[in-house]
DNA sequence: CCTGAAATTGCTACGGT
DNA sequence: ACCGTAGCAATTTCAGG
């Protein structure tokens, strides 16, 4: 019996053109891919439903412009949890906070670290205090602020 | 003289329920939308134009599945920098680091804070010997892999 | 992988409230 | 300022080869 793999075909020039494509505007026309590549709309089609099949490509999806809604800081927080506590009831407990985007369980000094997007430096103050502190097991946390920016962008295939 | 105020006009119920909608799904048809708030889709359409002129939607973008590629480590990377070392400098050379993904300047101890995708642990410690820590004016690295990411997630508008 | 036609969707103009 | 109808244009999908 012949076993599907997942994740397991090369892609090739064509393949990659559709990506670098579509992952910068995911409203790139197939036509448009189409002509630069010199097959037809179809075929890009096919490609791209194959891509989505293996899971290459996700949905795609629309950014929201943070800051033009008021959330002007960046912030990153490794936490230290206590040995005792599970780790997974710590998610939990983030995932209720809006304000984290991100969590990873790490390596290193912290057990827990997190990306954090807030209105202002106030707000960032509030969340820390008022409800990652809260949290059960959190015995310490150390914060870095984004000033600016510099690189946001995405691996190209 | 009347100024234009960029990012300046209040959100409605629609306006969220679109956001919501295509922050999660660039691809939601207006018309589904249309249906789901009781109005003409040409409606939706003259309101999601005007949040793309007023940039609270960025070009809908297609995430790609960077495990599917072989990505499959995430490492963030706190920079100790040189006083003497222009900011910039280190940016300009980090931007021709292809695994770099993100890039800030911080408050804390770290002058620079980086996002690294990798393909594994032998590539992040090649990109971190060979790469980075090559960079002038770069005086010591930490380095903090992600075991597992549990939170991916935007903020609802 | 292609052609050609059908169906769905998105876009624009113009008018109404 | 916001919404709708209607017609137009474009894209996506399907059939068959």
């Amino acid at each position: 019996m012949r076993e599907f793999k997942k994740y397991s075909f090369e892609l090739d020039g064509i393949d990659k053109i559709i990506l670098n494509s579509l992952m910068s505007n995911a409203k790139t026309s197939i036509s448009k891919i189409a002509k630069e590549v010199g097959v037809s709309s179809t075929a890009i089609h096919q490609r791209i439903k194959k891509l989505e099949a293996s899971e290459i490509i996700k949905n795609p999806v629309t950014p929201l412009n943070y800051k033009a809604l008021g959330y002007k800081t960046i912030a990153y927080v490794g936490i230290y949890l206590e040995k005792s506590v599970k780790y997974q009831e710590s998610i939990n407990e983030m995932l209720k906070i809006n304000e984290i985007i991100e969590a990873h369980f790490t390596t290193g000094n912290y057990t827990v670290f997190i990306k954090l997007l807030c209105k202002d430096n106030d707000h960032l103050m509030d969340v820390l205090r008022n409800k990652i502190q809260k949290i059960n097991g959190i015995v310490r946390t150390e914060t870095i602020i984004s000033l600016e920016q510099s690189i946001s962008r995405q691996i190209k295939p």
